[in-house]
DNA sequence: AATTAAATACTAAATATTTAGTAGGAGATA
DNA sequence: TATCTCCTACTAAATATTTAGTATTTAATT
């Protein structure tokens, strides 16, 4: 009778995990500002979703004046890990290389294009 | 005050899906003999998804004697690309480049490797 | 044809997720 | 200090998803 939790980050949750790993460090009312570009949304609704964050522990904040300042502490590599192991699991019969054959063919990636970005990545070490 | 509705595949959906792909045709009955191995589903609950899947247009059926026999009418590549392309979306910031890299870094694949399954997917013309 | 077995249809409800209103508090300001 | 503004806490509810019970139908069987 029951249905299961999300074991990864939920839609909404993503968005503003999103919105904290490019800024670092974000108010409330700053993400709520930049939420709101992309469509409508409540205060208090952005208020709730960092609350979740909090308790889920993926977020984490320091006080300034009577506002709350939260910052990530989980980093985008391990959401990215997580997510797509959960989507090979899923989709792709447990196999990174059926997802990489998936790549080259659907999306057209080529080994010369993948080699220069092995390099590049060799190159730094912030992929991102 | 909405909540979006998913615009991939929900996760039971998604493993009702998976044994479409791999049986081609199943009854509902069959179905829930195979889910039951990975834990406890009442047959109703089975067949309320199928019902569901008919309603989103992902499966169909045909009757075979009083039950029906259901058949997956989207392939498994078509979900997988939606799937994959909502996950670049959301965490790869759009960029298959980006999980590509994301690949070779974290799942250790090297050209050598993605080069012999280029070969595989050019060879063959089913990659699963 | 009547009975029976097994399937589907209908209905309902639990849980997760998303959304937001209202109350109350804390700091800034007049 | 009194007021005002903006913040968080608490509460509530809408929608999606999952789960399954009960009623009804259908086909096979006797």
């Amino acid at each position: 009778m029951t249905r299961k939790k999300s074991t990864t980050l939920t839609e909404f949750e993503q968005r503003i995990m999103n919105i904290l790993w490019r800024k670092k460090e974000i108010s409330v009312r700053e993400a709520t500002d930049i939420l709101s570009t992309e469509g409508p949304v409540a205060y208090t609704t952005v208020l709730t979703m960092f609350k979740i964050l909090k308790d889920k522990g993926y977020v984490q904040y320091r006080k300034q004046g009577k506002a709350f300042i939260y910052h990530a502490i989980v980093n985008q590599t391990e959401a990215r890990k997580s997510a797509l192991s959960k989507l090979i699991d899923q989709l792709f019969n447990g196999s990174p290389e059926i997802l990489a054959q998936h790549l080259m063919t659907e999306n057209h990636m080529d080994l010369a294009e993948l080699s220069a970005l092995k390099k590049a990545v060799d190159d730094t070490d912030e992929g991102t």
